[in-house]
This record gives structure tokens, sequence and C-alpha cells, in this order.
RNA sequence: GCGGACGUGGCGGAAUGGUAGACGCUGGAGACUUAAAAUCUUCUGCCCAUUGGGCGUGCGGGUUCAAGUCCCGCCGUCCGCACCA
């Protein structure tokens, strides 16, 4: 035995022993109850990054420690191998996105084996290859016959410069972000998945999520945003009475009705567009209203615009009221029905836009019935009691909704509707790097789907992206096909599926993967659902409630019988570290400085003194990242492993430290050197078999709850206890235990130690400890003695002891008796077996 | 702008409404060593002090015998916002 732990050595050897051994080989016909373990799938960016290690690593804790339990498990992994960054790798480097996305593939591979994954390495598979997507291709064609595929117009960044299309990634302040042209929001024909469909049963499905954290159901719930309101037709002055709808709104504030005081349409409205068709001026402005990008955070921060068209609509309580109608930038035609009326006094918007227009601001609502003349400074969101209103008066909020609601349904113009803020998903991307869209458009047949026998539609090899835009426009021959049904001449569908398509359904390929069909339903139920998902808050809303979506739709489709893919779902914080600035205000790397004098950082380069900057989570831009592979060379998989379970609760950001890295390290040799030091004993040692089956109960329950910093906390107790221990049977026994409870986290110095203790088998293969409940209850308890609820004194008395004896014992204590002073107590206290509080 | 979270020593954090600071890091002192590394022992929230006492969980209120924990109002930071993944 040598003297100190080699991770060079043992990880590579245990790791080729679980290889050949098939350890980890998920058997979906073992008798044994089932356990899915999954991290979300990485993006094939390159390299394997610190949050990839710190996810990974949580995910093989609970693998490990499931198998370790009896379980069958299946814990795979693979690649979400679309997007974006393999096409900007194309145009900045040359290099084909499916080459460069394949050689990032093999690095990152390579690097997670070395980290000593339990992962069914049999079940990988790259969302990019034609055996994944294809698939998918069949299962869009079953979403389009189920009839939950629609097309539909909606906006798009469109940089006029390049002539393409931009993700909202792509718009900086307003700006494409190579052109530097300020961009517009533009109309383009899409496909949609009708998501919408399953707005109230995403939300009902949420109460079934016990296992998930309360704040992502909120934020679902939120997402999904159910309101009731009433939806109506305004009609323009200058319409028949009777007539057509003319400007449909939605309001969740019908009782606001008559604080109305203009109608704002979107710029995108058939309204506005039919009018900038005449008319030079609403053309100018709605040019001017859609510049920006698409997205919400940009929209709703704009400079607020209107434009009054001067028409008029006229009020739904009055005949002879005119409301103006505005185009306003800030109305959205993809939300609602692209028109709504302004509340001034009540709608924080509304306020702001009635103040630059000076339009009238009313107030309708009051504290009370007396305040209809308060004056009204700021706009008053608050229900509180209709005034000004009619009819209304005096009526709290709730009950003048309903008013509203029913007088329109009586008079026939408007109905009470529930409404969510849901929208369905665009699926359609104009790029090349991603699952072709099995659809041929054919000029006398519309959009027709790819027969079946034709699929997959694999992506053309030759490619080129020396211009932006989409290079399968300008594929000379891929996207000329024959229609099949007319079989005239028609085009394919150059649009690819959006990447969260690919990341809603993998996790049902990995439980069954047959090469004619998606999954196989039966083998698929095995497994599903996931017993444990683990990734990243960021995907809190979009990824999950598109795979929550997607599942729903197969289980209406009569394809799988589960409704929610993840039945529990764990978020875990980032991996951060501190930032450093040159003088001249340029982000350092970590390796660009050394200690200076005085506790100072220099610049290696420069010889400058570096500040600090904030710690924050790790980005090439700030550069601020650590490779973890120098850091596996340097201290092995276990000691990096162990790190990431370390210190911080894995709900919340790790700062990525040295010291911590060092501390996890000494960690494994502490281990290392007590399994070399066999003291033998026939003697017992009872405190430390209590420590010992008080640390299996921690451990277990920390792993259950995924709480790792508390297991690795109660094992560092166990070890120093062993540490001071003198040698006796409790202590042989609570070495091999500790290999155990290590086994999960730091499986490669545990294997190692198992197999130097000369124990039978591999430690993965070991059940997991029991422990004995009744080591786990003390006899004698300390009590907290407060007068005041102020900590005075502690007593230590026997457990179980009597309210009675408790509260003499701690009246007889000296502190306690001086503070009375010979006076009674007002009032005692007692927490059995925790503590007395004297209230004198 | 909207939605969600978080805020405790020098640092990461622990604490079913019941002894705040477990455990780790850093730092101090000591042991071993020719020396260093490694390892071990011990101390380490702040303030005053001799035993001891006071103050302390972002800020301001409140409920309670008792509040880091519950309630109300602020401040700050982070995440998401539908074409980044």
């Amino acid at each position: 035995m040598t003297d100190r732990f080699d991770p060079a050595v043992a990880d590579r050897r245990w790791q080729q022993r679980w290889a050949d051994a098939e350890s980890f080989r998920a058997d979906s016909d073992s008798p044994k109850p089932k356990a899915y373990v999954l991290e979300m799938f990485p993006y094939p960016s390159g390299r394997i990054h610190m949050g990839h290690v710190r996810n990974y690593t949580m995910g093989d804790v609970l693998a490990r420690f499931r198998r370790m339990q009896g379980h069958e498990v299946l814990h795979p992994m693979g690649w979400d191998a679309f997007g974006m960054p393999a096409e900007n790798a194309a145009m900045e480097k040359k290099v084909h996105p499916g080459s460069w996305t394949r050689q990032n593939i093999d690095t990152m591979r390579r690097q997670l084996q070395r980290i000593g994954f339990a992962l069914d390495w049999s079940r990988e598979l790259a969302t990019c290859e034609p055996d994944y997507y294809g698939h998918e291709q069949a299962l869009f064609l079953d979403l389009m016959e189920a009839g939950l595929v629609t097309r539909r117009e909606s906006e798009v960044n469109w940089d006029p410069v390049d002539m393409t299309v931009l993700a909202n990634e792509q718009v900086i302040d307003g700006k494409g972000w190579r052109s530097g042209a300020a961009v517009e929001r533009r109309k383009l024909s899409q496909w949609f998945l009708k998501i919408t469909d399953f707005a109230e049963e995403l939300l009902d499905g949420l109460g079934t999520l016990d296992q998930w954290p309360d704040k992502v159901r909120l934020m679902q719930q939120n997402w999904i945003g159910k309101s009731r309101g009433l939806q109506f037709c305004f009609r323009l002055a200058s319409s028949v009475p009777g007539g057509v709808c003319d400007v449909e709104v939605f309001t969740t504030r019908p009782d606001t009705i008559f604080g109305a005081s203009f109608v704002a349409i979107s710029p995108g409205h058939p309204i506005a567009e039919a009018l900038a068709a005449e008319r030079p001026d609403v053309a100018d402005f709605i040019a001017k209203a859609r510049a920006g990008g698409t997205s919400a955070a940009e929209v709703e921060t704009a400079e607020k615009l209107g434009f009054d068209t001067g028409l008029e609509v006229v009020h739904p309580f009055d005949e002879n009221w005119r409301l103006p109608v505005w185009i306003a930038n800030f109305v959205l035609m993809d939300y609602g029905t692209g028109a709504l009326y302004g509340v001034p006094g009540h709608d924080v918007r509304d306020f702001e836009f009635a103040t630059k227009y000076g339009l009238p601001i009313r107030r309708v609502v009051a504290a009370s019935g007396d305040g209809a003349n308060a004056p009204l400074v700021e706009p008053e969101t608050e229900p509180g009691i209709a005034v000004n209103s009619s009819f209304l008066d005096g009526l709290p909020t709730e009950q003048a909704k309903a008013e509203v609601i029913r007088r329109a349904e009586t008079a026939g113009w408007g109905e009470g509707k529930t409404q969510y803020r849901l929208r369905d998903w665009g699926v359609s991307r104009q790029r090349y790097w991603g699952t072709p869209i099995p659809v041929i458009h054919c000029d006398n047949c519309g959009p027709v789907a790819v027969p079946r026998e034709q699929l997959p539609v694999v992506l053309p090899e030759d490619v080129s992206f020396d211009v932006p835009g989409n290079p399968l426009d300008r594929h000379p021959t891929w996207g000329k096909v024959d229609c099949p049904q007319c079989r005239g001449p028609a085009r394919r569908e150059t649009d690819t599926l959006d990447t969260f398509v690919d990341s809603s359904w993998y996790f049902i390929r990995f439980a069954s993967q047959p090469g004619d069909k998606p999954f196989d339903q039966a083998e698929a139920e095995k497994w599903l659902p996931v017993g444990q998902y683990i990734g990243g808050v960021e995907h809190a809303i979009l990824h999950l409630l598109y795979a929550r979506f997607w599942t729903r739709a197969l289980e209406r489709m009569g394809k799988i019988s589960i409704r929610e893919p993840f039945k529990g779902l764990f978020t875990q914080g980032m991996v951060t570290h501190e930032t450093y600035l040159s003088p001249d205000g340029r982000w350092l790397n970590p390796d660009e400085i050394e200690a200076g004098p005085g506790g100072a950082l220099i610049e290696r380069a420069t010889g400058a003194e570096v500040s600090r900057g904030r710690v924050e989570k790790m980005s090439k831009s700030r550069k601020n990242t650590v490779d973890p592979e120098p850091i596996l060379d340097r201290y092995g998989a276990d000691a990096v492993r162990w790190f990431m379970l370390s210190d911080s609760p894995p709900e919340r950001d790790l700062e990525w430290s040295e010291s911590g890295i060092e501390g996890a390290a000494r960690f494994v040799q502490r281990v290392w050197r007590l399994v070399q030091t066999p003291a033998r004993s026939d003697g017992e040692d009872v405190v430390l078999k209590r420590k010992l089956h008080r640390t299996i109960a921690a451990v277990g329950e920390a792993i259950e709850g995924l709480q790792f910093n508390k297991s690795v906390a109660a094992l560092y107790e166990l070890t120093s206890a062993i540490e001071k221990a003198g040698p006796s049977t409790a202590r042989d026994e609570a070495v091999r235990t500790l290999l155990l409870l290590i086994a999960p986290g730091a499986p490669h110095l545990a294997e190692e130690a198992w197999a130097a203790r000369g124990e039978s088998g591999m430690i993965a293969d070991a059940a997991w400890p029991d422990y004995d409940p009744a080591l786990l209850i003390d006899e004698e308890v300390t009590y907290a003695i407060q007068i005041n609820g102020k900590l005075r004194d502690t007593i230590v008395a026997a457990r179980g002891l009597e309210r009675g004896e408790v509260e003499k014992l701690a009246l007889a204590n000296s502190k306690v008796q001086s503070a009375l002073g010979g006076n009674d107590p007002r009032k005692v206290i007692v927490v059995p077996d925790r503590l007395v509080n004297i209230v004198a």
C-alpha cells in the first residue's frame, strides 16, 4: 500500500473495471424496482464546464445511491446537438456545423468519462443524427394528423442589412449583432404547435407535481396565466350599428370600463395595416413602432409611442361616447386580440401613455364609495369600490366585473371569457442546423406532409455559410421535390424545428430506442416517468413546459399512458467565480494573474495591479471560467466531485475556489489514511457506534433530499470521530461503512479502499448500509434554560423527563434563582427534551 | 416593464417557530521536522471585561413566552420573459 491515494492510477483502473463489467448498463427486463435518474443533456459547445460537472455529479450520486439501495437504474447521457452556435462556428471558422458538433461531442464524452460517472453509454444519442431526428419528424407528422399543428403569421426580428431573421439573443440594443443595423419586426408564415389546447391541463397538472420546487410550479402557473375577463367588440363610429366586429378587445378589468379613454391597437393590427396602405403618415409611424426586436423585455421597456388614427369607436354602454383609436407600440399582435382599451386611472402602462399624449385620466375605482372625487396622482391598480361608473357605482371590484359581463352577455355584445397568457409554440426556425420540418409546399395542394416512408428528411451536407441566411434556401437541389399528392413540382419546407422540440422527448428515447419507431410504449413505460430530473433553473419555464406539453400530446394520441414526464425535479445553482479586472478595464483570466506583495494581485504580463471584480457566473466573456480538465489532472475525479457536493446547497450558486478543491482533496487523503491504519480490536465503542448509525441515517436522508452539502458535513464529522477513536470493533465497522457512505460521491477512492481492505466484489455493487433506529436516540438531552426568551444556562437531564420534573430542575438552577430574586415566575414554558423558558 | 427567487461571521454555509453560526475554508498559536511540505492539537461572530455581560441573521415595523424562520413595508442582488441552450 502506498501512503497516498493516487487518483491518476485509481481513476482509470476503476473506470475500466466498471466499463468491462457493464456495471451501469440499464436492463429494462430487470425484476428490480426501476429508478430513472436524468440530468439535462448538454449542448456540445466545445468542452465540459464546471456547471456540467456539478450537474452530473449530483445526478451521479443519486444514481449510485439508488443502485446501492437495490434499484435497477437508468442513468443515460446524450447530446442536445442542434443549435445556433454550430452555425456561428461554421461562419467564423469555416467548419461544417456537423463536424464541429461531432468533434465537440467526442471531446466532451471523453471528459465526462474521466469523471467516472455511472452512465449507461450504450444508450447515448445525439439529436443531430438522422436516427434521432427522423423519429422526431415522424412524431411531428403524428401531431399534424392529430390537429395539433397550425400555420400562421407571427413576428420575427428582421435584420434589413443581412436580410436574415435574428434570434432575440442576436439583437443587441435593437441592432443586429453582426450588421449593426436597426432591427425591425416583420411578419412571417410559421408552424405552431397548439400548446394552448393544453393550457388548462398543464395548469391542473402542476397540482400533481409534489416533487417539484414550489417556485417552478409558481413560475409555470404565472406563465400560463389564466385569467377571467370580458371579450367584446368595439364598433367604429363610422360603421353601421349591429354590423361586423371592428375592434375586438379582451380585458381582465371590465369593472373599469367607464374609465376607458382610448383604444390602442398593435402596429400589426389589420386596421393599422389597412390604414397604412392608404396613408403615408400611418405607414411612417408603423415603421417607427416596428423598430426594435420582438422580445417582451425590449418591447415593454421601450419608450411608449402612440399615433392617433383619427378613427373613433363607440363605448358599448353609451352610444354617444366616442373613444379615439390609437396605434401603440406596446400592444403586441401575438398577445390576446392585438387591441385593448386603456384605463389610465387604474393601469400603470395606460397611465404613462395617457400622460404622454394628454388623454383623459378618470377615477372609476376608489377605496370607498365616497372617494369619487379623490385626486388621482398615480395609477391605482388595487381593487376597491366602483365610482363615476353609472350603474356600477358602489359595487366592489369583483361584483362590478361580474355585472359588466352579465350585461354584455344579456345585450349580446360581449362575453365572459377565460384567457390564457400562454401562446402557441412557434417552432419554425429559418436555420440550417436543426431538424428539417417534414413538409412539402405545393402551389396546388398547399402544405403536404412528407410521406412516412420517405423519412427521415435528411439535412444536405453540401452547404455554405459564406453569406448570412438559411443555406437550405439557397441549396440548388435539396428543396426541389415533387408533390406527394399531385406529383407536380413542389418545394421542401426549408425551416427547421426549434431545438426545444429535440429536448421535449429525448428522455423517452433514452428509455426505449427501437430502430423503426420513436419508442416502444411498453418498454418506455417500464422507466417513465423520470424519477428525478436535475438541471439549471434557467429551464424552469420553457423547456419543462414544452416537455410536459409533448408528453401530454403523446398521451392524447394514445402513444404513451403517462401525462407528466418528470416526477421529481431539482433545479441546481450555477458555478460562479471571482472576476479580475486590469486597471484599463479588461477582464483577466485567473491564470494571467499572480500574487504580488502585500496580498495584492498582479497581472503577470504587465505587472500592473489587478482589482477583484464581483463573483459571477462562469462565462467566457468575463474570463472567469475554470476548465475542469487541468483540475482533474491535478486532483483527480473524486476531489472534483467531492468539492461539487460540498459547501453550497445544491440549489444555490457554488463559488469555485482553489482552497475549496484543496479541502476536498485533503478529505480524500484522510479517508485513505484511515483505511491504511486498521486498528482492529475486540473492544466496544458505543459512542462511535451511535455516531456511525446517526451518520448512516443522516447521509441517506440528505442524499434522498438532494442536500449533498449536508451529507458531506455529516461525513466529515464521522471521519473526525473515527480518527479520534481508539481501536474497537465499532471503529473497524465504522471505517468499512464510511467507504459505503462515500461511494456515491467518491467512487474511485471507495473502490480502491474497498479492495485494499480485502472486501469482496466492487463497492459499486455493494448494498447501502442499514442503521439501527434504537442507536439514534441519546438517553440524555441538554435543556436550554431561557429567562424571558434569552438563553441563560443549559442543564443535562434524562430524555423523556416529565414536565414537572424539568420545571423543578430549571427553577433550582442558580441563574434562574438569581434572576427571579425570590419572586415566583409569571409563567414557565417547557418544551419536552428541548428547553424551559421562564417568564420573570 | 412583468414573473420568480435569494440576503446569516473574514468567506461558503447549518439551524421541525425553541441553545444562531454545525461542517468546511481562511487566519492565529502550538507539536512533529535541520528545514519545508504533509499531518496532528487548539483557538477563531462583534464589542466591553476578571468571573461575566452586551450586541448580533440586509433595513424599518408587527405577531409570539420565544422569530434567521411567520406577517406588513422598504433596499439590494440574481434568474426567466416565448428565436440562447
